[in-house]
DNA sequence: GAATAATGACAATCTAATTGTCATATTAGG
DNA sequence: CCTAATATGACAATTAGATTGTCATTATTC
């Protein structure tokens, strides 16, 4: 017999939707001038820091379509912020990793969001934070896990 | 002194954003055969049950423009799923409120949301729940009472 | 070695949302 | 009470992120 109301466990998908959209529209503010969208962002946030996938894995991973994924790598590849290394497992499919300039570049967007991260934390009991974070992970398996 | 540390402050932030993207995908099959988009879906959730907003007011919450949410109430409006009640407080700027078909497609909606919601949280301690609840009001309460 | 599947590239489309504009209605100030 | 400033609704064009569909080519598997 688990105690929480369905309501309150149904505001938490309620507040993670709002959440998003709020911290969506200040990250983007965060980042607009140094040329990098959101699906840049989020590329590159998982190849940092040594992390190297094919595009179709990136696009398992990220729940998108690899066409979309594409789209994005190469407009990155153009940029220089993350290359081509050879794939053991695939010759065709290539291996994409961060290039020094590419780690460097998101280690400033890091830097930016862990600012307004820390502001936005400011205060909060630590225990708080860490269940938090605790539950989401979980949920977060548990929806990555069982993929419909 | 607050004893978390920034990287997990940071990652709650970051599974925000990825559980964002799979109850989004999540939600959107539950509810596409209703014929309801997520932005019919935002705008129906500020009115229910029994709550009236103007456009502007509606937009002001959602935080989008006012324009967006004109042509979604329009739509909500044609279909019958809400309706316009004179505002004491602007003659020209209606009150918009759900009609009782619109009440109950929520309702709907609701229900099985619930459902997905209790088989996520299943077996959760209710105690991570709620303190999880209480951390994302705060910082909703935050992002939004400091709109930037 | 042939059949099947995966990859990259490209085009068209979709949806949620934005910005900009306009006419009109409404409100607030003098 | 009248005017100036503002708010509203409607409409158009555009953007960003993403999808679906298609095709040729390359890999993998049987």
């Amino acid at each position: 017999m688990t105690s929480f109301t369905n309501s309150e466990a149904y505001q938490v998908i309620w507040h993670i939707r709002r959440l998003f959209r709020l911290l969506a529209a200040r990250s983007d503010e965060h980042i607009s001038d140094l040329g990098v969208t959101s699906a840049d962002r989020a590329v590159l946030e998982f190849l940092y820091p040594e992390h190297a996938f094919t595009v179709p894995e990136l696009a398992v991973r990220y729940r998108v379509t690899r066409q979309h994924v594409q789209v994005t790598v190469n407009r990155l590849l153009k940029r220089g912020l993350v290359e081509q290394r050879p794939n053991p497992r695939h010759l065709r499919s290539k291996l994409i990793r961060l290039t020094s300039r590419g780690r460097k570049l998101f280690e400033t967007i890091l830097g930016r969001d862990q600012e307004a991260v820390t502001a936005l934390f400011g205060g909060l009991p630590a225990g708080c934070v860490e269940t938090t974070h605790n539950t989401l992970r979980t949920l977060l398996e548990r929806l990555e896990g069982d993929p419909q």
